[in-house]
RNA sequence: GGUGGAGUGGCCGAGAGGCGAGGCAACGGCCUGCAAAGCCGUGUACACGGGUUCAAAUCCCGUCUCCACCUCCA
């Protein structure tokens, strides 16, 4: 069985192919670093850092690219209204990316590149676009002729003549047709020196739609097969980019694929319309590998709907999975289990798992199969049969992995503050449940259940099991 | 106006012609000194109106409501 996506382009799932067996080339457009990430933003990233785990656990030698487009309007209006210089304002916003995808455990990419970072590249291509009839200067800027390139609006079905034409009234007078888009900005009158750059038409700073051309070729060549991004991003930033890519000669992307929303109130959460949860925010209240299985989920296409309800909701469900993980483990112990299975012989990802995640990454479905697998695994522990709990704890754990949700991986269990103390945790709570064996000994229920009672009120859970007493922290 | 998406049981959330994904909550049972956790069981839901079919949440026609893109946006 093979792996198949939806591709925007076809409008279809396809089977997967890619360019070159065994190796699968992905560029995703990372963010615009204008203010700090909500969960709208990391939900795109994370949708992308579990295809990339899937694909890696499938074998393929998977090189990622995620830009970060460190220059635009924005940003100069909102760095020139902070009164800091725009680069630093872009460089703190970045590191503020950076963190959110760190904190919800987001692997980092092959490479990061920036927008600033790649001006030669992008007048290079400009160059040739200009030399194929697609592009033409006008006064310092460079726009691409749209009616030199028939199959503009391949991508999202539009037909050019429905277009309605973009109002910047500022440039229109320099575009030969409304509907031309900006390859290159002239550097305009007002703003930082720092923010333009020397090209054969002037000093000025890039395009937005360019720069995702210009690194996708330079890193991942002039074909590669998956391009990534939210939904929004598909007209007009990624049929322009096609556009440009295409009149210049290269294939470019083969399969397109697009994560939708988290709405906040029934709408698109945006910093434009201000209903935004930021990451750091969130992350205040809930626990983040709680925040990641919400946002994991559910399939990559559908939109979320943020409540907080539906919040608590999947953090319980989490509880479950790593509840079972935390017994199973205290049971049989928890070999090192590898996220795709390496270091066991046979195979530990259940083939509904890998079937749910081949179908257009079907998280639900692949989560469907591992609380299925957490209920065999919980009637094994509650059976005593050893055997089929360390079974169910390895493929739990692989397809937990793979999900980037493995309770026991080091991203979630990073002692928050000093052993010292949990050790003197650990003997207090040792003591106080020694105290109430002694008095289930004797049949003093009453002081019994006040030793339970106290302890839970401190936030201590205890269970008692065939095994004996075990306790553990309430979230 | 053009393009695309959505409406599923108390809630979240899948599925996309025929055996009721999964989770949360609720109720009953087992287990337990009592709990907790766990396990077992209980729900005939698919916006509305028609139609096709032996069979439709799934296909067709129509209607309603909501959202997104066409302008910066994950």
């Amino acid at each position: 069985m093979s792996l198949r996506l939806y591709d925007t382009a076809a409008r279809a799932v396809r089977d997967f192919t890619p360019l070159r067996a065994g190796r699968v080339s992905m560029y995703v457009c990372g963010l615009t670093v204008q203010g700090p990430p909500h969960i709208g933003h990391v939900r795109a990233a994370l949708v992308f850092d579990v295809l990339r785990r899937w694909l890696t656990a499938r074998r393929f030698e998977v090189t990622y690219v995620r830009n970060i487009t460190d220059i635009d309007d924005k940003i100069l209006a909102k760095a020139a209204a902070a009164g800091e210089p725009w680069w630093a304002w872009a460089y703190d916003n970045e590191r503020a990316c950076t963190r959110a995808y760190d904190v919800l455990g987001v692997l980092p990419p092959s490479y990061e590149p920036r927008a600033t970072g790649h001006v030669p590249e992008m007048v290079e291509l400009i160059e040739r676009l200009i030399a194929r009839g697609h592009a033409y200067a006008a006064d310092g800027d460079v726009y691409f002729d749209v009616g030199s390139f028939p199959p503009y609006g391949e991508l999202t079905g539009q037909k050019l003549a429905d277009l309605q034409p973009a109002a910047d009234t500022e440039t229109d007078v320099r575009k030969r047709d409304p509907r031309d888009f900006a390859l290159w900005k002239a550097h305009k009158p007002g703003e930082p020196e720092t923010a333009s750059w020397p090209t054969p038409w002037g000093r000025g700073r890039p395009g937005w739609h360019l720069e995702c051309s210009a690194m996708a070729e330079k890193y991942l060549g002039a074909e590669f097969d998956v391009h990534g991004g939210g939904l929004d991003l598909r007209f007009p930033h990624h049929e322009n980019e096609q556009a440009q890519s295409r009149a210049a000669g290269d294939g470019f992307a083969r399969y397109w694929v697009h994560n939708g929303w988290v709405t906040l109130g029934g709408e698109k959460m945006s910093k434009s319309l201000g209903n935004t949860a930021l990451v750091d925010e969130v992350v205040q209240r809930v626990r983040p590998v709680e925040l990641r299985y919400y946002l994991v989920a559910p399939h990559y296409r559908s939109t979320i709907e943020f409540t907080e309800a539906a919040l608590e909701e999947a953090g319980a469900a989490y509880r479950r999975l790593e509840s079972f993980v935390r017994r199973a483990g205290e049971r049989v112990g928890s070999g090192a289990v590898g996220w795709d299975g390496a270091c066991t012989g046979k195979p530990v990802l259940p083939a509904d798992f890998t079937a749910a995640l081949d179908d257009d990454l079907g998280t639900p479905a692949a989560v469907a199969a591992v609380h299925e697998m957490v209920r065999e695994g919980n009637t094994a522990l509650a059976a005593g049969d050893d055997e089929a709990v360390a079974g169910a704890l390895g493929a739990v754990r692989a397809m937990l992995g793979v999900l980037g949700l493995d309770p026991l991986d080091p991203q979630w269990t990073r002692a928050g503050d000093g052993g010292r103390l949990a050790d003197v945790t650990d003997g207090l709570v040792s003591l106080a449940l020694e105290q109430r064996a002694a008095a289930r000994a004797r049949k003093d229920y009453a002081a019994a259940d006040a030793i339970r009672d106290q302890l839970g009120a401190l936030g201590v859970q205890v269970e008692d099991t065939p095994q004996g007493t075990r306790w553990e922290l309430t979230t």
